[in-house]
DNA sequence: ACTGAAAAGTTCATTTC
DNA sequence: GAAATGAACTTTTCAGT
């Protein structure tokens, strides 16, 4: 499926701002709201369109702490650990990655004793890496059309 | 400032349906949609809602490759980096963070071709590691209230 | 993709608790 | 302070073109 240039620009609107009325939408980018309500469905339909999600800061919800934890699974402990780490409140993503590590996740903590406890928990399916995220230099830059 | 079950009840909803109605999220919590849209508005204004994004597919968009890229900056290399990455379509987010690398981005890329074109850009500002994604487990799992 | 009418949702002032 | 109500306005949905 190829995205046209209209279905672009409501993308880059909705990427930023999801929750934009489809009048507005359809103010901006020059059409009406029946036809941007069409097109949007029908790129829900198509899966190009994946979901509509509102950032809740982790600082304001008490969550002090931000983490890149890495995982190098142990022998026979990457499917468990698969299944495991879903029902994880912490783990707000979770990649699984080629290289030495197989498993990156991205975790919110409240506190140095709370990242202790939720480490103590890998320790069972493997080696792990911890990173603590300083800042967030680029937040859901809007994908673009390929040139 | 702390967010009451009421507020948790709506972020829930919001999380991983950003695009529901206020009328819609009021039926669900028990409560009128323009005590809805005022308590919405309030979580905004206090930063507790950060943005409402909409995620596109980034392989239905023409991109067969997702990575993530971390960067070792070479002396006085982090700051100007830290500019640059602004600037990179690939770059879909971004965080600075302790340890080794000082740098760590998710990107999303055309092909090898591309990927290798990206990682040349990058070796003026420092040393690169590049895991390539292989699934993603956990997608913005929400945010839940502390016990 | 547009139009037009009906249904649904939002906004704002007011009232109530 | 927080939420409900009701009137005016806006948006969405669904028909037909």
């Amino acid at each position: 499926m190829s995205i046209d240039s209209l279905n672009w620009k409501i993308l880059k609107l909705l990427q930023s701002h999801a929750r934009l009325s489809n009048a507005e939408i359809g103010r901006r980018v020059g059409i009406s709201s029946p036809a941007v309500s069409e097109r949007i469905k029908k790129m829900e339909d198509l899966g190009v369109i994946q979901d509509y999600h509102t950032s809740v800061s982790p600082f304001e919800a008490g969550y002090q702490l931000k983490a890149l934890i890495t995982l190098r699974a142990f022998m026979g402990k990457l499917k468990p650990f698969l299944e495991k780490v879903k029902t994880y409140d912490e783990v707000v993503n979770c990649y699984r990655i080629t290289g030495n590590e197989n498993i990156v996740m991205e975790v919110v903590l409240k506190n140095q004793k709370h990242l202790e406890a939720f480490i103590d928990q890998l320790i069972v399916y493997g080696e792990t890496k911890t990173q603590i995220v300083l800042s967030r230099v680029v937040k859901n830059n809007p994908i673009k059309p390929l040139k």
